[in-house]
DNA sequence: CGCGCGCGATGAATCGTTTCAACGTTACCA
DNA sequence: TGGTAACGTTGAAACGATTCATCGCGCGCG
């Protein structure tokens, strides 16, 4: 990339324009009542006509401020995170602040380069979902001043903000309808619990079962599946429908696997909810337009970006642990006739 | 939000605890190659020892170069933008530089706000879909020295470089698919034509459809809706049903729509393919997952971004009009048994 | 008439880096 | 041995804004 030869036009040009010195003008722009309005309309017109924009990195390097805020989320193309990044983004723009985005797609050399990039254009903080469990490289960055928010993910660390949502109490309440349902055998379709969000969801699901009074080895198959999406799912389905003893109700670890259990189930011809009940998580958009319309645990995950930004750009110091709630969207595929 | 207050750590305290000069230390960062190994260590363990990360701010403001971009797409929450945007990430990615992104939800005067934000970040250029038709403002930036790139929009202005896809042979496509099947009598669930994408979509329509020796007006129900989704569709679909000579196939102008398409034909008990069928457009994730498989017409959005990114960080300043062809996805929505 | 006050405007210092002309060493060759 | 080329290092200028001590001026008051 060739470097910007054109050199913009400076305080310095508006100044003369306008015949004032750069502290009058600097005033105009920062101060405007601290100006006569006769010599601040002279600047002014002199800015219009010269179509001046200040250099935010001289004016960041002086005055120490800036409004910008760094976000790390796993991979932007993933619709939980879009949504995240959108609630982040309208918090940010409510404060006058721009939104620098990247995706680390969990790889923690990724996510330390970017958040050394951030921390050189000087962000007052961050938001970042950790790839991995450690949290040191981020205690070192606030040292150095920044802010830290953790997203989807409560921090081990009292002195971190968080923002998360509760996903142990979201798989239990997801448990609990299939319970009251009357569904005594579950299948979970599962990540490997190396992943938080996976290991929380299935202690809420076992929690429920435990308190329903059930064996829960006997009560639950949890199937680990590697690839959380329709293909995962399908794989896991398979799986079950060649069980001795099937159990009568599916929880996937979110709706793209659930997406693939019904499919298969519909491929053998399995009706839903009487011959197997399915439960998503994530309740994204189409979940509720698919054929059989999917239960599903929604996640407020444009709250979840938008208290992020709240927490970073809290006038207070004080860390904050905030845990949202999830909510149980009851469809046709617990419920329906089919 | 409390201002930073400790003092970043500078050049010069390297310089000082290396004992060497500041300029030396710059070397090491910027051109270790001129600087001895011995000095060179000293100063690397100095920086480390200090855990010194550059001022992005003030080398910015010398150097005048700075290895960000900016994106101003329409809604980031849409899967098209967002996957346009991971595209348009992982090309300024292996470029070094960071990216901002802003959603202007359509509104020129957000869009406004974010052009004159970025401008005094310093960005190097901007990826913009442009909120409305006129593209004057975008001219005067670059004036100003920075890179233009219109994105998802031919350019109107030859001068502009910009990244899109051919809506109208996509259209074409996907009506020419369903003339082959035998089908004459097609209908469309349109947006206004006030949205570029729509009326393209139309004309290539149209064009098929003479090609193919039919009189227009005759072959083609162009149903207009407001809303571009799933509630759209299904009140355009009831629509169709409604009509005294039904059309034998609907073509939708996104997927969202043809989703409400489908439920409504399944409400309807009318059997897709053999009593409706039904196209999309976007080949979003889902597409293929759902009870029926959805034909539609693929948008290579992943592509469109990291070409933009490309237009932006080119060499060279000659301008450059890409048009990506999207391709047809067939799917039993067309084709299938039901 | 003189003094002090307050309002506006001034301009130099400052932020932390990059860049570059100049300088001191060392090495090499005539 | 003297001259020069190459190399590594230095120190100060420059980038463009903000900030602040200072100054000039007009006005009111004693």
């Amino acid at each position: 990339m060739p470097p910007r030869t054109k050199r913009r036009t400076s305080i310095a040009d508006v100044a003369k324009l306008a015949e004032v010195s750069v502290g009058t003008v600097s005033n105009v722009l920062n101060r405007p009542d601290r100006v006569s309005p006769a010599t601040r309309e002279r600047v002014e017109s002199a800015i219009a006509e010269l179509s001046f924009v200040r250099n935010g990195s001289a004016r960041q390097l002086r005055a120490g401020t800036i409004t910008t805020a760094g976000a790390i989320v796993l991979d932007i193309a993933n619709p939980f995170f879009t949504d995240v990044a959108r609630g982040i983004e309208d918090r940010l723009d409510e404060a006058g602040y721009t939104l620098m985005l990247a995706s680390s797609d969990e790889d923690p050399e990724r996510e330390a380069r970017y958040l050394r990039l951030f921390e050189e254009h000087g962000v007052q903080g961050v938001m970042v979902v950790p790839s991995g469990p450690e949290i040191e490289h981020l205690l070192t960055l606030r040292e150095r001043g920044l802010r830290i928010v953790l997203l989807d993910r409560p921090s081990p660390d009292p002195s971190v903000s968080s923002v998360a949502v509760d996903d142990r109490a979201g798989a239990a309440a997801a448990a609990r309808h299939l319970l009251d349902l009357g569904h005594e055998h579950l299948a979970f379709l599962n990540g490997p619990h190396t992943i938080r969000q996976c290991a929380d969801r299935s202690a809420g699901l076992r929690d429920a079962l435990s308190e329903a009074g059930l064996d829960v080895d006997e009560a639950l198959e949890e199937i680990t599946i590697t690839a959380l999406n329709a293909d995962g799912g399908q794989a896991g389905t398979e799986q079950i429908l060649a069980m001795d003893a099937r159990p009568t109700a599916t929880m996937c670890v979110n709706d793209l696997t659930a997406l693939g259990a019904l499919r298969t189930l519909r491929a053998a011809e399995v009706p839903v909810p009487s011959g197997m009940a399915v439960v998503g998580y994530d309740d994204v958009t189409f979940a509720g337009e698919l054929a059989t319309p999917l239960t599903s645990v929604r996640q407020p995950m444009h709250r979840l970006g938008h208290r992020a930004a709240d927490l970073l750009l809290a006038e207070s110091e004080a860390p904050e642990q905030v845990v949202f709630q999830p909510e149980l969207v009851v469809r046709e595929s617990t419920t329906g006739t089919g």
